[in-house]
DNA sequence: CGTTATATTGAAAATGGTTATCAATATCAA
DNA sequence: TTGATATTGATAACCATTTTCAATATAACG
């Protein structure tokens, strides 16, 4: 039985000996409520307008231990930014990304997976994780000039 | 008829109204003799023992002038470092990269880039560019523990 | 329940990679 | 040569992210 992400959270601390804070559940909320791909910035800055009192180290130190907790991926993207993705128990996938107005679409495709598999055989090479993204315009962006 | 690297520079600066300098010619001749995947901390530390009089901000400002003008490529890669590669006229390729040793290991495979083209399509999306990287264990790294 | 050891917090300082500043210098067209 | 200007090296500035540290909150224990 899958648990809300709340609880996930509560229990991955207690394993660990750490301790359930106000901060860490309110940040979490937010985070997973936001949706995906939030840099520590953007999330900050949701988190302030109803908890002016969460400082910005906070937020940082929790997307940290969210990664940790398997409940986060920290991505960095070809832009330079930082961003993380909620990760839920759904499959990995990967990216579309437009470089006009910052859309990303995320997709999957298993032929390509395998394929890759095949390039790391060759090679004797063991994947461990990989990341795809690709890079242009959206449809909505490719009739603005 | 193709140019050696250092003429490619030398017609792309006088084309910019820039100027030639030995800098510039030490810099490139470094970085095209080190290979690919040079941070710029790494070719600093080459270029540096033949030419201690060069200064940091040189080599950085001489690889952004080289990705101008299309003869390296910037590359953010998962490990938060960013690398540069020499681009030759040779094609796309994609990466291995090895978290142990740091090894990486270049393919191309267009297969998997044809596939990309259908998700993108199936998206309505543009594609420009992507980036596609397998991390995990090269050959020699399996074995150790 | 209080107590207590210790994890956590917020604010601010520190860090690390990269970029901007600036006076001195080199380049190149005239 | 000269002169306008691009470039350089050293250093300061930047910016996102981390660390530090004293104050505070949490959870286990008595």
């Amino acid at each position: 039985m899958k648990k809300h992400p709340a609880e996930q959270l509560t229990e991955y601390l207690a394993g660990q000996g750490l301790k359930s804070t106000s901060q860490r559940d309110t940040i979490l909320k937010i985070f997973v409520d936001a949706g995906r791909h939030l840099s520590a910035e953007e999330l900050y800055a949701r988190v302030k307008k109803t908890h002016p009192g969460i400082g910005y180290a906070t937020v940082y130190r929790t997307l940290k231990l969210l990664a940790g907790a398997g409940m986060a991926e920290e991505r960095r993207f070809e832009d330079g930014f930082t961003r993380y993705e909620f990760k839920a128990a759904k499959g990995h996938h990967d990216h579309l990304i437009c470089t006009r107005c910052g859309e990303i679409i995320e997709f999957e495709n298993e032929r390509i997976e395998a394929l890759q598999q095949d390039v790391a055989r060759k090679n004797r090479f063991l994947v461990k994780s990989h990341k795809l993204e690709l890079y242009g315009l959206c449809a909505e962006c490719q009739g603005k000039r």
